[in-house]
DNA sequence: TGGGCCGTTGCGATTTCGGAAACAGGGGCC
DNA sequence: GGCCCCTGTTTCCGAAATCGCAACGGCCCA
């Protein structure tokens, strides 16, 4: 929308910290930004950026109209999606934060059933770790955020939650394949492990067991990237740790979950921001989600 | 702010039901006016008025969108407003809906005490009755409403209420001046009764009180303006019904209340529309008219 | 069947906005 | 201290959006 163009210009120098760098994402000349600025806070009576060395940051002013654009902009999104709603065309759009546990298979799977319904509806999908996801949503970058183990926050509403029991992931050949069913931790900590590293909720989880039960850790390979764990896992007798939702289907692949009693369960958890109205579309879609991973997994929320 | 320009046209347009009249309401020319109203239809990919022989009427997707415009300017006001109190300026203004019965005492002496305080906030009291007041919270065209027996709404937020006795009104030296203290309705009844017309909370309260008892009415006078009512008494020797807060201090005048178990107390309530965040120079407004009405009536809310 | 109202359209004038380049000022570094 | 690189800002000028004016076509009502 035209007339939002001018707020524009503020959230991305607030969001970059520098009209140069603002100015160049937005396709237009430092300049043309500077005035801009200029007038905003000539009609508010009150600069809303201190100038500083680096740049410009924002000021209480600031914020407090930064916030009222975000609002601003979500509240239109809102409006606009809820006309196109009774028009009969189902449009808009999704902006999902979410784990990598969750690219493989939950994610595609109901993007791609929601978009064989409403064609118009158009997806963003971030990968973020628990704590940006969190963020992602507080910023109005995300709409929707999938996650595991999240930090309990005031912020977030809990649309589904149930429990992921971490397995242990090996190639079919691995000692660990032979068998089926669950398995003990201290039976595949004998072995190499490929594990997540810090910045996964997955490997806090698993520090914070470990911890508690004084066994130390034989990590040869630790990654922040789940799909590089699997595909070493494919190549050397090594075991890696991952949530089911997290593994695909691959008869390459064996997987076994650690027995509860060495390893509590995760959660896994949908949420939006409290008190948030979130476009029809996308409140139409975070149901069908959120009733999807009941029937995937059982468990409910709230 | 400028960035609303389109956005207020589009409200006008809506308000008078005719590009015309909006436009000369806007200083600009019909041809300007329906060309932004065009623009925006195309970005929204939608007609939001329909277009009749007198002119235009808002469209479903209209009314959304002229909702979200009401929001839309409600909340940079609050932003405006908390911006400017955070550098320390009290700055603001406050839109209040009242009764008749309150621009006597009541009204002035609150504004008058704020504005004393913090000059630099700005009135505008619209006398409405108590169903127009409840509609002006609604449509965001007043902040606060002080009304008499407004009708129950699940949009209102009671900020303070209590109960006010009616009271007979008449000269000094009519014969029902010669004593103090509650009098009864049947006393009253006797003489020439100027009372305030269906258009008044008031009447409809004692209408209700005589329909249940089958006493008739005896109204000589009646009158929309309840200052109409009260230079009236003061010529010949009727009797008025108004409730305390509106009677002026003076000399000329006598009241007294009539007896409760003739006619039970009307209530008064400052209500603000439900759910609102008010900007900080209103709420802080609200906060001590509240506190000055309970100080004044003793009951408080909500 | 005119007259009055309505929204809409083409065109010229005005205002606003954006681009290029030069300017001013504050760190970091040698 | 002087240089360099970064920052925001200013000036001048061209481009684009906006507006005003006048005319047009449609509808309702007397």
């Amino acid at each position: 929308m035209k007339h939002l163009r001018i707020l524009t210009y503020v959230a991305e120098v607030a969001r970059h910290g520098a009209i140069r760098r603002a100015a160049e994402r937005l396709n237009i000349t430092p300049s043309a930004l500077t005035r801009q600025i200029q007038d905003i806070e000539y009609e508010l009576g009150t600069p809303i950026f201190e100038r500083v060395a680096q740049g410009m940051r924002l000021n209480a002013a600031g914020e407090l109209l930064v916030r009222h654009i975000r609002d601003q902009r979500a509240d239109l999104e809102r409006v606009r999606s809820q006309i196109a709603d009774l028009s009969g065309v189902r449009r808009g759009h999704v902006a999902l934060a979410c784990s990598q546990a969750f690219v493989n298979h939950v994610v595609p799977d109901e993007v791609e059933a929601y978009r064989a319904l409403f064609p118009q509806v158009t997806f963003t999908v971030q990968v973020r770790d628990h704590v940006q996801a969190v963020a992602a949503l507080t910023q109005f970058e995300a709409d929707l955020a999938l996650v595991l183990q999240p930090p309990p926050s005031a912020d977030m509403q809990v649309l589904f939650s149930c429990r992921q029991t971490l397995c242990a992931l090996m190639r079919a050949g691995h000692p660990l394949a032979a068998e089926t069913g669950p398995v003990r931790l201290r039976d595949c900590l004998v072995h190499p492990m490929a594990v997540p590293d810090r910045s996964l909720a997955i490997r806090h989880h698993l520090d914070d067991a470990l911890a508690r039960r004084g066994t130390p850790l034989n990590a040869v390979i630790e990654s922040s990237s789940l799909e590089f764990l699997r595909n070493l896992v494919l190549r050397e007798d090594a075991v890696s740790l991952q949530v089911p939702s997290g593994i695909p289907d691959d008869p390459r692949l064996c997987s076994r979950p650690i027995d509860a009693r060495d390893l509590p369960p995760m959660s896994l958890m949908l949420a939006q921001l409290r008190g948030r109205t979130l476009p029809v579309a996308t409140a139409k879609f975070a149901d069908r989600f959120a009733g999807s991973l009941h029937q995937r997994y059982g468990a409910q929320g709230p």
